[in-house]
DNA sequence: TAAAATAAACCGACCGGTCGGTCTATTTTA
DNA sequence: TAAAATAGACCGACCGGTCGGTTTATTTTA
């Protein structure tokens, strides 16, 4: 078999892993449902991944190199700060809008990270790198004066956790606010704070 | 057996139900967990609750029980909305320094709500009413002129969003910020923000 | 001593993972 | 080049063990 069909049977357990994680959470899925989803075998997902921990490790990587690619387009392209900053926003708002499911993902690996250290390192990574990725951009707005001389850690932790936030919307749609209204509203409200 | 003797049973097999679903997860964790931690037997827990479900709903309530009178106290008293709001992020600061366990539980439920309903009705009530009671706050102040004339609700819930991101440093420690520092740079960033 | 509370044995359902075996495609043999 | 051998991909029945919940027996309380 292939290499690129190889990846096809791999996509299609990972894709099926997503649904059913969401679906389901991490020790309320089984392996069973792995394999409806996907329509294959217990013994063709055992042949791919050793076992049920590895194929939701290997989901997250999954996802952030389906993101990665976008983002450094965003920082590359030489743009001032403030208009990279809100093309990351942007880019994550239409995310959601394609598709919350991540973001509901993401809320279970969370929890995870919280009490399994495999899925926190994995996720600590994963983290620190979009992390070094917006504080670049801010130092790089602090440096060219475009932005205030604000402290590029905190600045850059908040415009994660801001981004972050549109997990909320993935529960609760209902207090009057659009999840994209919102989103663009915090992206200037965090803009104005930062430009001088 | 008294009413307060029974309360206290309650609380003993909600406070061995915390830190089991913190460390352990929800369908990760079992009825046995809890016993072992709660040093009681199978059957006194089920005499008390007819369901682990029923004990982790509960436990949603137990926290909010023991919040709600302090968060009273800050709006109840008569001080300027803008006072009133750094009082709300210093508790929730000093919660975290305190015992950060239950911003772990938040993400876990957090998840839970994700799918399955019944966490998603708790929740939601518990978080409208928080979420009622920032945005009363907030509509103070911007007719007492101290705020802009901003959308109250996406302020209010803004806020909300900042204050649960104190679950981002029960992960990750180590960006090189300190949770207080972040969370009190965050308040007056808010603040100014919000403040004619 | 009746009712309330606790303890512990137990049950069927289900789970993650294994394993013997099949099917198909490619390679080796004679 | 036809037959035999090998290897990779895949299948699903099955196993040991755990889980949520029930039942039954015992102790404590009032």
């Amino acid at each position: 078999m292939s290499q690129s069909t190889q990846d096809q049977r791999k996509y299609q357990i990972l894709d099926a892993a997503l649904e059913v994680i969401v679906r389901k959470g991490y020790e309320g899925s089984s392996m069973s449902d792995i394999v409806k989803k996907s329509k294959l075998s217990k013994g063709a997902i055992y042949w791919y991944y050793s076992s049920k921990k590895e194929v939701y490790l290997a989901l997250v990587n999954h996802w952030v190199h389906q993101y990665s690619p976008t983002l450094n387009l965003i920082i590359e392209d030489n743009q001032p700060a403030s208009v990279q900053l809100k093309g990351l926003f942007n880019f994550f708002i239409t995310q959601y809008e394609t598709d919350p499911t991540i973001f509901k993902a993401i809320a279970v690996f969370w929890s995870l990270a919280g009490r399994d250290n495999d899925f926190k390192e994995k996720f600590d990574k994963v983290y620190s790198e979009f992390f070094t990725l917006i504080e670049k951009i801010i130092i790089k707005g602090v440096e060219s004066k475009e932005f205030k001389n604000i402290d590029t850690k905190i600045a850059a932790l908040s415009i994660m956790v801001n981004i972050e936030s549109a997990i909320w919307f993935t529960l609760f749609e209902n207090y009057g606010i659009s999840a994209t209204k919102y989103m663009e509203t915090i992206t200037d409200f965090i803009l104005a704070g930062l430009i001088k």
